[in-house]
DNA sequence: CTGTTAGCGCGTTCAG
DNA sequence: CTGAACGCGCTAACAG
């Protein structure tokens, strides 16, 4: 491979001259850099960015940490991430943590080792173990939509707490008093500031926090499915469900599905994070909208500021509105409830 | 930040002996390495990969450069990357092209910078610029998803041509004889090739190719839906669609709706990709679901065999099969044919 | 305007 | 079994 001194002997000048014209740093007559710049092309120079940044020790990459970009809207959040990035000339690496707090140690240490500028990161626990790990090696960290117990962080989030609070007064507002919840972990803000705003919702509508409605498990199909049996199981009966996100949205519909319990005749039902448009031709479900991509987005540009010496020194929360999008699974509860024992028409979702 | 003199010099020896005891490289008597540990775990000592890497000209970071990280398929891809390489100490960075060959040689361009070890490509376009600069700077490629004219190019990807064709024959054997296509960019191999097994199903069931009924725009909602409605305008009519990826698919089930085309009654639809489950509660649309998790699986093995200096020195082309999976988006054809008077079932997401 | 010197942090010689 | 010296490719800092 060429290296700049190949380009230096080849343009008759020494590496610093070279380096200063790639750089456009200092000063070059117009016809040195010409050489240069001609040398350039003919080696097809491509400068060794792991060796400039040996030296000025920034290595113009970012990492995003997340539980699972499978999961779209962390997908979303990528996309969002990378065009702030790439605008401004770093690149990204992603990793997977699936919730595990030691995955997401492993990965930091390993990011940590190939000296990243900055972390974005959706924490998957309440440790503080992450942080000191970052700050130990002075590398900034932004934390994507959940908050965290350790002050001096930035972060970039959606309001999770209004969200659920719109989505359950809607719900109030057709007449259900009777609203199950089911959420994710309970080290996990979203989780928690979820049920807050549900419990927000109801007690302003005048009705009694039920704690037997509530489930905690996890941001899964599996867990959708699984709570929105035990859901179908209370008496008196419930008449809606709140998702906390879109996983649990599907494996709840599931259930209700094998059950014959049609939406919304019989059941209410609404969900945190809308599926992004292209994959699906009809959308069904009244959905909290999350906006991910400018979580995304907006997370960068405070990494990228601070790295970039623009930013603040005080530290930024950034608490993003979500939209409430009422479609089709939300209606008025059935006059008649429906009880254990009785037998349902055809469901029509 | 800590360097590996600084741990040498806590513990007595020389930086040497640190880097051997780090790496489980040479000799090292019980007693140092036991004070060599020590002074690491004092100093929370993590090495400097880039330090390393500028030695050893290897930077365990591999590249995954896609056209939209959105796309479900994509992600799928993408996960399948990421635990193949992180299984195997490598960190994966992301990229996203939009289709766009400019792009796609920009962002080459910056990861050749950063001396990645190797890249994984979807292809934006058909000219072999990429592999000029990547062959340049001696970084392997693996190509995933489509076919490329360049010779000695590893490549990975589902079979679209066996799974169009397999597509198609499901529509035949149903005694549909009038099959439209809507299929992405002419200079994509996917879009050609999926054509190509539409072709070879209809010449076996003694179907005469009507060119008229094929539709090439790009792998989106607005393309499904705009060839779509070009689709129904043609007499004699259409009685089933062949969407080549699910954007497509989606964009031409929105399309139908509006018409009131009840699917299967009246038209019968199919597609590539299926939605990873979790996304939908109750899968609808009759697919050929790709192996998207184990094309990136796959891929990032056969370049991490490569770089390891275990994979062959032999090309390797992988070609996985996909799997038709039918469902109730497909039903013979309406014995009367469609009319202004049908009505539209909804079909639920 | 341009060149020289001196590292960045590490691992690979080669001597002890 | 251990250490000293050197260089990977590049760029601050300082001459000239």
């Amino acid at each position: 491979m060429n290296t700049i001194k190949d380009v230096a002997n080849r343009a008759g000048v020494s590496t610093m001259t070279v380096s200063r014209v790639i750089n456009g740093s200092g000063y070059a007559s117009p016809a040195t850099r010409a050489r240069v710049e001609q040398a350039v092309a003919e080696l097809g120079y491509v400068p060794n960015a792991v060796a400039r940044h040996l030296r000025s020790r920034r290595t113009k990459t970012l990492a995003l940490v997340m539980s699972d970009i499978t999961n779209p809207f962390f997908t979303t959040i990528a996309r969002g991430v990378e065009d702030a990035a790439a605008g401004r000339g770093y690149a990204v690496m992603f990793a997977n943590t699936d919730e595990s707090e030691s995955e997401e140690m492993e990965y930091l240490r390993m990011l940590a080792e190939r000296q990243i500028d900055g972390v974005l990161l959706v924490p998957a626990g309440g440790s503080g173990e992450p942080y000191r790990l970052m700050r130990a090696r002075s590398i900034p960290v932004v934390v994507l939509d959940r908050r965290v117990s350790v002050r001096q962080l930035d972060e970039v989030r959606c309001d999770s707490e209004a969200g659920a609070h719109d989505l359950v007064q809607h719900l109030t507002g057709l007449g259900h008093t009777r609203i199950g919840v089911i959420t994710g972990r309970r080290n996990i803000s979203t989780s928690i500031d979820r049920v807050a705003g549900y419990e927000r919702a109801l007690t302003e509508a005048g009705i009694d926090v039920d704690p037997g409605l509530i489930r905690y498990d996890s941001f899964s199909l599996a867990a959708g499915y699984d709570r929105a049996r035990e859901l179908l199981a209370i008496a008196p009966p419930v008449t809606a469900i709140f998702a906390a996100n879109n996983f649990i949205a599907f494996g709840a519909l599931r259930a209700l599905r094998e059950a014959n319990i049609a939406v919304p005749r019989d059941m209410s039902l609404v969900t945190f994070d809308d599926l992004p448009e292209g994959w699906h031709d009809d959308p069904f479900l009244t959905v909290l909208a999350q906006p991910a991509y400018d979580v995304g987005r907006r997370a960068a540009e405070l990494l990228l500021d601070r790295l970039d010496g623009t930013g603040r020194s005080k530290r930024v929360v950034v608490i993003l509105p979500g939209e409430l999008i009422v479609r089709r699974s939300t209606a008025p509860p059935a006059a008649v409830p429906r009880g254990p024992s009785s037998v349902h028409a055809s469901a029509a979702v």
